[in-house]
DNA sequence: ATTTAGTACTTTGTGATACAAGGTACTGAA
DNA sequence: TTCAGTACCTTGTATCACAAAGTACTAAAT
């Protein structure tokens, strides 16, 4: 069984809330893979390839992303992602689920 | 795969917060798993029995919970978990992580 | 006395997620 | 032509929550 410290907390709670963080910076420009992670890296989030790369597939496939190749000035070419209206859609679903989890668990405090 | 809709998207972000708020609640007074379920029904944060229960038995095994079984009024006995040392620091640092997130994901919209 | 309804605890099997680890492939410099 | 750096992708595993079914206790109704 999966011992419980502060490591496996932070990490089981970012469960469930990638794909938000992932349209959350697609919202704001275009990006590939590398620069998501570091993005996210920036912001205290860990994400490894093998849990970002899938994860984007998933996202395309189901009609929230598209892509585009683009050369890069150095090394192999990257795939551009960018959101589409109804990756915005989702989006706004997800802004206001996270916003009622935010308040239940405020509500579960007092 | 899994269709990504409003309601999956509330489940997804439900994982991983689960035994923060159960020890939240059992921070505030002991309970037993039914009741556990209808305080968290109140707050909007529908869990089933079978989800409750051996994540109770979990964090028991962990020692962060402890339980004394208690006649019931009506119905068979009861068993009334509380909150042990152990559990209280988890929960500080689960309190410590779901601030972080919480602004992670404030600087992420931004 | 027996059945039934209500309450409570438990277990098993399944699907989804994230991660670890390893693999493929392109580019440019040594 | 080999190597380092970058970038994309896949496979196997562990964990989590849920659905569904099962066990057991109590009290009221038949």
């Amino acid at each position: 069984m999966m011992e419980i410290n502060a490591e496996n907390v932070r990490a089981q709670m970012r469960k469930g809330v990638l794909e938000f963080c992932i349209l959350s910076i697609l919202d704001k420009k275009e990006a590939y893979a590398s620069s998501i992670i570091d993005e996210l890296k920036g912001a205290n989030m860990i994400v490894v390839e093998g849990t970002l790369y899938p994860l984007l597939i998933r996202l395309k496939n189901q009609g929230a992303l598209a892509y585009r190749w683009e050369e890069s000035p150095q090394g192999p070419p990257r795939k551009y992602y960018c959101i589409s209206e109804a990756g915005r859609t989702l989006l706004q679903e997800m802004k206001a689920s996270w916003n009622d989890l935010v308040e239940t668990i405020k509500t579960l405090q007092q």
